[in-house]
RNA sequence: GCCCCCGUAGCUCAAAUGGAUAGAGCACCGGACUUCUAAUCCGACGGUUGCAGGUUCGAAUCCUGCCGGGGGUACCA
């Protein structure tokens, strides 16, 4: 927003600066100008003053910038575009006249309507792999964030103008599948799942682990089987298909009240053959050492790279006894995915664990000759544990299940609308549940930095007051109550002749941000910048609320009112759909 | 040992990427529903940004060293 006046103000300052000769920017920051309560941009002239006085002259750095502030206030002042121009501290600070400024803001979002915020296409594709779940085990709430912050990211980068695949990469095969069936067989055999699929595919594994812990001499069962699986024994084949087919099919139905989708399904079995056949390439041109049967296949990349200290340490590709580990699908993987789409970036979403395990295993790819590994990046993000800094594992059976969690969240809310709005229709009582309680279970996982551990405890969950989704669900609600209650449509554009509120100034500001907050979540992979600006918008629109009177105003004021409170709501609701938070009309 | 995160108000977190006066929520205290939905708002309280140096005109942010917490570190995923 605001790019051409910027360009113009650059210029005139780039000249000025020459003229004066005074070191000339690289770019100028523009900034908003904290505590004005008046809209404007701001860029400081620190550095040059810094320059000056690095190259000899004597100067003061901070008086200098003042000085320097002072000339250009003194040049742009007789730019018409701006109400005010001042100089303070070393800024320069440019304030644009509130009605045009927040006629522009207004006009631009009712114009580009559910489009407001969005980039220019960049004609990069990308890819993000995210949510890893393993079939035959449960789906439990620390496997939330990679599936919340991973669809979160792809419908910012979307939004954002980029082109964006969405990978899903679920594991469906190794010894916890063997363990799972070796229990159907022996106990559970012609069972079907019930209604809660996912729940009894976890049941059924944390029963096969224990018994196996209780009666080791089960073991030797497992072990068998496995080796059936290894020959591909008819039977097991079979049944390990139909099984996974269960588990695929409970995820699908999560990923739907979740509202998030994939484009491409892999799957640990779909690369395990091309894993090794990579492997024997990277014997064959000296990169792995073939050590069996003693010991495994080894690349040994600090030596490779002749690092003197311990980085990349050794990668070990193959078991002795000659199956794939981790490594050798994600080897073979990696190489899948620039093969079946020609992206220009791959990223994977997975936890902070995983850090050392990407870069050996695309290091590897990039000493193997492949230079797309240069382009695979890695979105780490911290786990959620169990207060008492307790990791959720569903061997240990610390565990707090995903739909456990939907089921409370969604009637906790639908009792909080009973509450507020007992006459809504129950229908319409269930849809509004569904958005706050899905809202409020997404949003702690996009308010924080993807570096921090988030704990889950339920009374934080299922807290709908202050700084969360539904705060900001709730300004959109009230935007649309506004409106709902407004005769006609929304007024046709114009330009306030009106002292705007200071409460009109701040929220027109915070919706004029969204657009930039969008590219940066979108560059920086962290949805972070976007809720935090979302909630300083329906902070602005609950100020703005209280101080000015919409309906009740007389008409040019409640014109541009209106206008506005449909720009606000617009400007919520995309925040909130790019999130994947749902934005209700109503709760 | 080596590597990676984290340390900001009592608690949970921000801070526009090195800039002007470090901000929210929760909790606690005091207020506001006859008025566009009180899932809201207003006020009060709360800070030596873990510690010590350094770089810089300027540091929560960058560098070094400590302290505390978590994680990773060759045939688990």
């Amino acid at each position: 927003m605001f790019k051409s006046e910027k360009r113009r103000v650059e210029k005139i300052l780039r000249n000025f600066l020459e003229q004066k000769e005074i070191p000339v920017p690289e770019s100028f920051q523009w900034k908003p100008i904290p505590f004005s309560g008046e809209w404007g941009m701001s860029v400081s002239f620190f550095k040059a003053a810094a320059q000056e006085a690095r190259s000899g002259k004597q100067v003061n750095v901070p008086e200098r910038a003042g000085e320097i502030a002072r000339m250009a206030a003194d040049l742009i002042s007789g730019e018409d575009e701006f109400s005010r121009v001042e100089a303070v501290q070393g800024y320069l600070n440019l304030y644009f006249a509130p009605d045009q400024f927040s006629r522009k803001v207004v006009d631009s979002v009712l114009a580009e309507g559910a489009d407001f915020g969005s980039g220019e296409p960049k004609g990069e594709r990308l890819m993000v792999e995210f949510s890893q779940p393993n079939t035959h085990k449960a789906f439990h709430v620390g496997h939330l964030r990679s599936a919340i912050l991973g669809d979160a990211v792809c419908r910012i980068l979307e939004f954002a103008g980029y082109d964006v695949v969405r990978a899903n990469y679920y594991g469906d095969i190794g010894l916890h599948v063997i363990q799972w069936l070796w229990n159907y067989m022996k106990f559970h055999r012609g069972e079907e799942p019930p209604q809660d699929t996912t729940r009894w595919m976890g049941d059924l594994y944390a029963e096969a682990v224990k018994r196996l812990e209780e009666n080791p001499e089960y073991e030797q069962e497992v072990r068998d089987l496995y080796a059936r699986w290894d020959e591909r024994d008819p039977e097991v084949v079979a049944l390990w298909k139909k099984t996974r087919e269960w588990s695929l099919k409970g995820f699908e139905n999560l990923y739907q009240i979740l509202d998030i989708e994939f484009d491409r399904y892999y799957a640990n079995s779909m690369v395990e053959e091309q894993g090794k056949e990579m492997v024997q390439e990277l014997i064959e041109k000296g990169i792995a050492e073939d050590l069996r049967p003693e010991d495994a296949v080894l690349v040994r990349l600090d030596d490779l790279l002749g690092l003197e200290n311990e980085k990349y340490r050794v990668l070990v590709v193959l078991r002795s006894d000659g199956t794939a580990l981790y490594q050798t699908l994600d080897l073979a993987l990696a190489k899948l995915k620039f093969e079946e789409y020609d992206l220009d970036t791959s990223i994977y979403v997975v936890d902070v664990r995983q850090k050392l395990h990407f870069q050996q295993v695309w290091k590897t790819l990039e000493i193997a000759g492949y230079d797309w590994a240069k382009d695979c990046e890695h979105l780490s993000y911290e786990l959620v544990n169990l207060p008492g800094n307790v990791v959720m594992a569903s061997r240990e059976g610390t565990v707090v299940l995903l739909e456990d969690l939907i089921r409370e969240a969604r009637a906790r809310a639908l009792e909080v609308v009973e509450e507020k709005n007992p006459s809504l229709a129950s229908d319409e009582k269930e849809k509004v549940a569904k958005a706050v309680g899905l809202g409020a279970i997404k949003y702690p996982m996009l308010d924080r930095d993807n570096t921090r551990i988030v704990t889950f405890d339920w009374d934080t969950a299922l807290d709908f007051n202050g700084q969360a989704a539904p705060y900001i669900q709730y300004a959109h609600v009230r935007a649309n109550s506004i409106l709902e209650k407004m005769e006609g449509p929304v007024p046709e554009a114009l330009t306030p002749d009106y002292t705007l509120n200071p409460a009109e100034i701040e929220l027109i500001e915070r919706i004029s941000r969204i657009p930039d907050e969008i590219q940066n979540a979108a560059r920086d992979r962290k949805p972070l910048h976007l809720t935090n600006a979302l909630y300083d918008l329906a902070r602005s629109f609950n100020a703005f609320y209280r101080e000015c009177p919409v309906l009740s105003a007389e008409d040019p004021v409640k014109s541009f009112r209106l206008r506005l409170v449909a720009a606000a709501k617009q400007t919520i609701a995309n925040g909130l759909t790019s999130l994947g938070i749902g934005a209700p009309s109503v709760m």
